[in-house]
DNA sequence: CGAAAATTTGACATGACTCAACTGGAGTGG
DNA sequence: CCACTCCAGTTGAGTCATGTCAAATTTTCG
């Protein structure tokens, strides 16, 4: 593992709890560094999902495929964030879901069992992995909020400005599969169509 | 705090990683017993959520409301779950929901201190708390997927499947605020409208 | 029992999708 | 450097899904 990386995962603990020495010298025991390619998978859909992931840089998204073959955003992740897909995770059966590339992306990936290896030998984890399952919980909430009680308009507004960095580096279907419209129809709203009043 | 409460309370943590003497010895200090009236409420919208609840019986919903003064529901919970508003509660921040109770209900309430004070004290309160939210999240992202994936039809036959004990509890009305959708129109789905083909 | 809430129904308006066609860049190979 | 393809993005026309409003009916609960 690089020293970089080492250090920005360390950072990222420090954001909650911060970690001893010791804890901190389980990591690069624990956790493996990999290069993954634009249009890499780190999970496809009938596999069971090994991986914890953090992001080191980089850009992934996850989505499902209906029975029509349509791809569904679920979310984004970046530099700096964790994703894997928690159902599957823990429940170790086949997951529903593939977790994707967008950018070429070098991540942090900790197994199932190294994971409970830490959780069960160091207080700490246990906590700091409840807080980023918490913070994640309270993003997908506010998402539900918005999914039921707003406008296409201002589900899509709200995204250009909670996610000013995704707007520009995620092509406009993805944003649209995310929303859960068609790539027309986000046309259309961006053009202002949908909020002018009629002459 | 009643008997039945507790041995529920304690078998709920058993069902994740069960508790020991000491830890149980614990939960009649640190958590309040309350009755709450149908239409009760246990958390208002500009106040800070101070508590993370036990529903031992009863029936709660968790709702925002917009500009227009529209209810959208975000969950329900009844029996044997956990219910907060987790953004409020970790943050104390104001928060920007209700929980106000459906049913006639009894609780077990633990404020944030004392919440605090367990996951200091015993690495197993950090643990099952982290499972609690985990759960949670799951069934969120099944929801959002859901959302952004599925017609209203399909969306509404999946809580009945998925919640067929709330179908009998709750109003039309409740479960089409929580699908985004009028209560008019859940009337027409479940007439069949939708699905029928033309004479 | 009586008031308030929930449900259903009809007519109409609007949001959002589909399909097909067109536009305009970003590679790629000659 | 040009011609070509490929793909994201845009646009228009028609259609289906869902919302709005109003009224009639039923159910629920105090």
């Amino acid at each position: 593992m690089s020293n970089t990386s080492l250090e920005l995962l360390i950072k990222n603990f420090k954001d909650s709890f911060p970690l001893t020495t010791k804890e901190k010298a389980e990591l690069p025991l624990r956790f493996t560094e990999r290069n993954v390619k634009r249009r890499g998978f780190i999970l496809q859909s009938g596999d069971v999902c090994k991986h914890f992931t953090f992001i080191v840089s980089g850009c992934f998204k996850q989505y499902a495929v209906d029975k029509e073959g349509k791809e569904h955003n679920l979310q984004f992740a970046v530099e700096n964030e964790w994703i894997t897909d928690l159902s599957s995770f823990y429940a170790e059966k086949p997951s529903g879901v593939f977790i994707e590339a967008i950018e070429p992306s070098l991540i942090l990936q900790i197994k199932h069992d190294d994971l409970l290896y830490l959780y069960t030998n160091y207080h700490k984890f246990d906590r700091n992995f409840r807080i980023i399952v918490e913070k994640k919980y309270i993003d997908l909430q506010n998402r539900v909020l918005q999914s039921i009680s707003t406008t296409t308009d201002e589900r899509y507004q709200n995204f250009v400005i909670e996610y000013p960095n995704l707007v520009n580096r995620l092509p406009n279907t993805q944003i649209a599969s995310y929303l859960g419209i068609t790539p027309e129809f986000l046309s259309r709203i961006r053009k202002g169509l949908s909020s002018k009043p009629k002459p």
